[in-house]
DNA sequence: CTGAAAGCGCTAACAT
DNA sequence: ATGTTAGCGCTTTCAG
């Protein structure tokens, strides 16, 4: 059947030249002579040979693996970083070791560093929110790990993140909402002591007060971007006598839990009220009535991120450092209307 | 900072014993005294000394590497599969490599060959629908690859398998929806040639006539597991002057987009038509109405194949071998009502 | 432009 | 129960 793997040497011996020189064709180094250099891709084809990456990482300290570390509830998220990173790291030559881990863990930073260590990664990506974790970033750092971070602010070197500007989206948001007349909105935040929920909210606080439109305390619910929380919010928010309009929920999750207490009370989306959210989920399309809602370019952010992450590795400082910010869109379906 | 790595010279310098014993320690051999093992246990954790895995995978011909076929539309499914892969692997010391791609590339085949190949991956697991290509398989098993299959049927060696058995999870929707009353009920099925959407079909089909109802032919609408198709097959079900009473989608997309053409039609759910799904997505507790449905046991099945895969990975046939049969389950929520 | 040789950090025969 | 030693397949000074 198959006749052991070629190694290097097999094709040394058969191009007849030394294993050097097969190396400099495999790592494209220059100093190769044209001829030479075609001959042994020749053969290297003819072989069906392929380098052993772990011998070759052994010998250069390094293991064309990238790492993906994360704790996020949503799927759809992690899989389209997931996709955005891999279409890179095909182009090339790496391969992505997923690490999902428990963001409240104790031993979090440590278990990611021995994780790095333990697979001699190049380099890692880590998405939020624990992302947002100042002491991980830190020791990685320390340890001299190559790492990016999805953002929603500039939480670090621009060597070190890709952000997704969040504020200006709700900004965006409530503009369009304004725009449709409405004033008095209900926001449904995110947990306390995220990034990611001060940013949106500021974002839909400052737009609205520009167009004096103020977004009252008792308008605000502090939500925990869970279907449930979205529920509970929304019957906060509607059992206020005077009413908003509109509700903005700051995921997707919750902007559903909100249209499900809103249709229990009786109210008809969007006759009776608007409701927006954030992610543009699966569920964003799929509901009755469709969702109007935000999408991220996450897939893009992941590509980006992982093109600096490389740059890193490759020592192109210039790749690597260059800033990244990627701005949200808004995305308008059924579940907002004109207050006419 | 950060002393260079400590490496298992280090080790057996400090515990004065030679390399080999070190190694010993650090695999488990058995032939190490009491003493020196726990002596040179506590030097490894003094000096925080973690085994490289390269060197060890080089020397070994071992990479700890597992790695994960798919090309699947479902991130939710694919996620929960990861996390049980993963959950097995925290327990052995392996790390996941994932590898999406296209399940109607020519060069399939090759490039998942190339990929375990290129990464010298200890083995993989395959998941559905490409888990069905026995080409893709027998390559694998050609080159001496081990893998595992997730699959609805025993399409291969029970050492290369992990099944749930989707025939007995839709007979148990059947008896559900004649238990309550239904008779004449539409199915959406899933695309032809993939056997899963013969093993639901069969399996809805012969409980049904096992108690007396038959599905007809024009009850039976061919979809491809898209929320459009859902859409397109309950218009063309209802469409029938002689409408059926419920309509069972093979997988919550269609299941969702049924609901939609319904709600479209002035249908109300479930006191118009009864509709169930398949999959227990994300989507069926969203929706309203909360959606029937059926849920394999997705985490259950990744971590059982991953336990095999390592054990055969190590030579244990014994457990690599025994064969493992998972079975769905019913979940009843509000799409679905007794016809009184 | 190319080659010889010294490792990278670890495992596994083979000894003792 | 423990040590010696030869690689695993590749990269990389250092020569030429």
């Amino acid at each position: 059947m198959l006749s052991k793997k070629a190694t290097i040497d097999d094709v040394a011996r058969l191009a007849d030249v030394s294993i050097r020189t097969v190396s400099r064709v495999i790592n494209d180094s220059p100093r190769v002579g044209q001829a030479t250099r075609a001959k042994i891709k020749q053969i290297i084809e003819d072989l069906n040979y392929h380098p052993n990456t772990q011998a070759r990482g052994l010998a250069a300290r390094r293991s064309y693996l990238l790492g993906m570390i994360y704790d996020n509830p949503d799927a759809l998220y992690i899989n389209d970083v997931q996709r955005g990173v891999l279409s890179v790291c095909r182009e090339s030559g790496y391969e992505l070791v997923v690490h999902p881990c428990d963001m409240h863990s104790d031993t979090l930073t440590e278990e990611a560093v021995s994780f790095v260590n333990r697979s001699q990664l190049d380099g890692v990506i880590i998405l939020p929110p624990i992302s947002e974790n100042n002491d991980l970033a830190g020791a990685l750092a320390k340890n001299n790990v190559n790492y990016v971070r999805l953002a929603s602010v500039p939480l670090d070197k621009a060597e070190h993140v890709v952000i997704s500007n969040e504020r200006s989206a709700t900004a965006a948001m409530a503009e369009y909402l304004v725009g449709l007349g409405h004033c008095r909105i209900g926001y449904i935040a995110g947990p306390k002591g995220m990034k990611s929920t001060r940013e949106r909210l500021e974002g839909f606080c400052d737009a609205l007060e520009k167009h004096g439109c103020k977004l009252e305390t008792e308008m605000i619910a502090r939500g925990a971007y869970t279907f449930e929380s979205g529920i509970e919010c929304a019957r906060m928010l509607l059992a206020n006598p005077n009413r908003p309009t509109a509700i903005f929920a700051s995921n997707d999750e919750m902007a559903v839990g909100a249209i499900t207490a809103a249709q229990e009370m009786g109210l008809k989306i969007p006759d009776d009220l608007s409701i927006a959210g954030f992610d543009d989920s699966i569920l964003a399309s799929r509901i009755t009535p469709r969702l109007t809602t935000i999408r991220r370019p996450v897939m893009q952010m992941a590509r980006k991120a992982t093109v600096k992450l490389i740059a890193a590795v490759d020592g192109r400082e210039e790749d690597a450092c260059r800033g990244v910010t990627l701005v949200p869109s808004l995305v308008t379906r059924d579940s907002t209307r004109s207050l006419d």
